[in-house]
DNA sequence: GAGCACTGC
């Protein structure tokens, strides 16, 4: 049948291709049938998959029934039409047959399109109509699927609804989209799928070769992030043994030749964008206060220009709440001073860690004339990054940009990671300046000279990868089947310590094996979405009888903070937090936390925590988190435990404590001296560091068993437990092997040497019992 | 006695 379907006039018009096509080659027979069996009418008759015209898609789109619906209605609608007309406005629409061609004659491809070209909506529907998925049989015998990957959930979902609408399908079935805690996906109806990009690299760990897919779109591949960055070295070996896969890349302009090369010079195809022109000042000398100069222009701005709003970008909430009281403060004096000048100002604040309902204000509209022929409102948003890529406001005409953002970086010396206000790069600059043109033209304020911006930034923003402790990632490289960690081809490649760094402490948590491979255990821990650290407390926990706090605990450390603290409430809001105070340490509390909510803010929840002074929405994330975390154990036959509470709480707090030990025993710090000269030191590293004041320990105990480093004023360790050093030598022998210490370690060498020759080798359940010997570079 | 840029699984 498929046979006589290619002969009988389903070839489009012009000479048959002199040479087999490479494409057609690996398909199922029926694929090429389908596309003109079913009905002869079909809008998709004599498409030949990879072949396909602009002229046949433009066709296809304008004819009355719609060749994509399987379970929504076949007849266009309306509102199909309505939109289409919009669409055929995008600029790369007008772009389609270049696409078209180009994604036909090459593997690899990469687009870069601005803001407002379309591309994310209209790339993917384009490669629909050519790769015709639906007609193609997975190994599953469902249809291929096209994949778009999105680094936020937000555009995932936004994205995969408004294309759905496009093509006239329901969300969910033809179109739709797969984030973590959500999958909008129907098998087989589903032909393509909008998705994170770390969701598809879980999907990757169990099907190493992708095979469900046709065509893979990475798109805001410029963001590099990390999830982006593994799929990259990923995919690009699995060219060449997927010949049938094509592959994607979209990104905005920077660095596409980046991008090209590393796919052996894959075409390029250029979309132009669809926003205002905006006109850039700079400071004619550096500013010493980029704050008070940030807030000066602001007020400079509502005295002198015409009506628009403003967007000032600043580095984080404590600083944005100080320019939103300054702003508003030199608002109302230039509104007493100068009213006929100067209308009302209305200043927002924006950041992630404020409730959601805080966050919408930034889409109010800006405040009204005080009178009818006085100068108009304004309004003014003080946001982080978040603003640049994460949540978009219309209406913004000015930008203040002062050239700075807190940046993660992570040094791999003493394995911590913190934030560093930082000046920006030249791209974040620019995108920056870009939300000032959405609307209509508009200015962007640079509060730094022109030669900065030249010589002085650099072009974009170090990736991820290049930023982070890569524990993570190299367990989920290597569950990815990645052997050679050091050769894998990085678009750019981490830091060699940092990568040692990362094998050191997996194979100390008994992830990886001497020869750097991965252990059963190793298996299991990259199946959790947790730190390794975080997944090895919670595999060993059925052993220590407390798998069902564990889980708890894991949930409550993956989420924000739970515990507010507005500042006109500091006292109430830490006498609430007291009533959850363990005295043995924070997790304890947070299990606590926790356990008051599911009981006693059951009825109420909403009222009960904010009685409470912690966070719905952390705690929501929180039972989510937990619920996932669960199923996980399940599916690996971890069983969920409890150790006996009423008349037994030491053993109950005990084996706890010794769980969560078995996973961070390398992050412990040890006290020397006591009451008010007590410091403590980190072991091994020996960084001196102090206990966090929001520390629920209520006392300084001589081990100290943290999970976060924090560089700020001081060296903090956040979130505490008490520890006994017999737990400690238990969970890893070979880490606290006397011969392991340095000088100056003496103390807590001696008191390791002698509860190890006390202990003469038994040992807890959880240790992982082997004997460290050399680390095998990988 | 202080802080949490932003994401993602």
């Amino acid at each position: 049948m498929a046979n006589s379907a290619a002969a009988n006039g389903a070839m489009p018009p012009g000479p048959p291709p002199a040479k087999p096509n490479p494409y057609l080659a690996h398909l199922e027979p029926e694929d090429q049938v389908a596309s003109t069996s079913s009905s002869s009418s079909s809008p998709l008759n004599g498409f030949l998959p990879r072949k396909v015209t602009a002229d046949q898609v433009l066709k296809a789109i304008d004819a009355p029934t719609n060749p994509f619906a399987t379970t929504s209605n076949k007849s266009y609608s309306q509102r199909y039409r309505d939109i289409l007309a919009k669409r055929k406005a995008l600029p790369v629409f007008a772009q389609m047959g270049d696409f078209l061609k180009k994604f036909q004659e090459s593997q690899v491809m990469v687009m870069i399109g601005e803001t407002g070209s379309g591309k994310t909506t209209q790339i993917p529907q384009f490669v629909a109509y050519s790769d015709l998925p639906h007609l193609k049989k997975g190994p599953d015998g469902a249809p291929k699927l096209i994949a778009c990957t999105q680094p936020r959930r937000v555009a995932a979902m936004s994205v995969a609804k408004r294309v759905a609408e496009e093509m006239d399908v329901t969300l969910g079935q033809e179109v739709g989209y797969t984030i973590r805690f959500e999958d909008c996906t129907s098998r087989p109806h589903t032909f393509l799928k909008y998705m994170t990009d770390g969701m598809l690299l879980r999907e990757a760990m169990h099907d190493k070769t992708l095979s469900r897919y046709s065509t893979i779109i990475l798109d805001e591949a410029h963001e590099r992030t990390l999830a982006t960055d593994i799929l990259l070295g990923l995919l690009k070996p699995l060219c060449a043994q997927r010949p049938d896969l094509k592959i994607i890349v979209m990104s905005a302009t920077l660095e596409a030749d980046k991008f090209q090369n590393y796919f052996n010079g894959a075409p390029l195809l250029k979309v132009p964008g669809r926003t205002f022109p905006v006109e850039t000042f700079y400071t004619p000398e550096p500013e010493p206060d980029y704050l008070e100069a940030a807030i000066r222009t602001v007020l400079m701005i509502h005295q002198a220009e015409d009506e628009g709003d403003v967007l000032l970008f600043l580095t984080g909430e404590e600083e944005i709440e100080d320019a939103c009281r300054k702003i508003r403060a030199g608002a109302d004096e230039l509104a007493s001073t100068s009213p006929d000048l100067c209308g009302p100002l209305k200043v927002v604040p924006l950041y992630s860690s404020l409730p959601p309902s805080q966050q919408q204000r930034i889409f109010d509209s800006a405040p009204p004339r005080v009178s009818p022929d006085g100068p108009p409102g304004r309004k003014v948003v003080v946001s982080t990054n978040i603003a640049e890529t994460s949540l978009t406001i219309d209406g913004i005409v000015y930008v203040v940009d002062p050239g700075f953002s807190k940046q993660k970086v992570y040094n791999p010396r003493i394995r911590v990671e913190s934030l560093l206000v930082s000046p920006i790069s030249k791209a974040s600059a620019q995108q920056r300046m870009g939300r000032a043109g959405r609307t209509r033209e508009g200015k962007c304020f640079r509060l730094y000279t022109e030669k900065d911006f030249v010589q002085e930034l650099i072009e974009s923003t170090y990736p991820e990868i290049l930023r982070s402790n890569l524990a993570n990632t190299v367990l989920e490289l290597k569950k990815l089947g990645v052997s050679n960690l050091v050769r894998f081809d990085y678009l750019d490649a981490p830091a060699p310590e940092t990568i040692m760094r990362a094998l050191e402490l997996l194979n100390y948590l008994g992830a990886f094996d001497d020869n750097g491979d991965l252990t059963p255990l190793g298996e299991i821990m990259a199946e959790f979405p947790l730190d390794p650290q975080l997944a090895k407390m919670l595999i060993v926990s059925p052993e220590f009888k407390c798998s069902n706090e564990i889980l708890t605990i894991a949930a409550m450390l993956s989420v924000p903070n739970v515990f507010m603290r507005p500042n006109a409430q500091r006292q109430q809001a830490d006498a609430a937090k007291a009533e959850f105070s363990h005295p043995d340490g924070d997790h304890l509390s947070l299990l606590n936390v926790y356990h008051a909510y599911k009981t006693a803010g059951k009825q109420d929840p909403n009222n009960w925590c904010w009685q409470n002074y912690v966070s719905h929405r952390a705690l929501q994330q929180a039972d989510n988190v937990r619920s996932q975390l669960q199923r996980t154990m399940e599916r690996f036959n971890l069983d969920l435990v409890s150790t006996q509470f009423e008349g037994n709480e030491r053993n109950y707090y005990d084996n706890i404590r010794k769980a969560i030990a078995c996973g961070f025993f390398m992050q412990v710090a040890h006290r020397s001296g006591s009451g008010k000269s007590a410091q403590y030191t980190t072991l091994k590293d020996n960084q001196v560091v102090a206990l966090h004041p929001s520390t629920s320990l209520d006392h300084s105990p001589e081990f100290v068993l943290y999970h976060e480093f924090v560089l700020t004023s001081r060296n903090w360790i956040r979130t505490c437990i008490e520890v006994r050093p017999e737990w400690l030598l238990t969970s890893s022998p070979a880490y606290f092997n006397p011969s392991s210490f340095r000088e100056g370690d003496g103390e807590v060498k001696r008191i390791m040497a002698g509860i190890a020759k006390k202990m003469g080798g038994g040992g807890d359940p959880g240790a992982s019992g082997r004997d460290k010997k050399k680390l095998k570079r990988v």
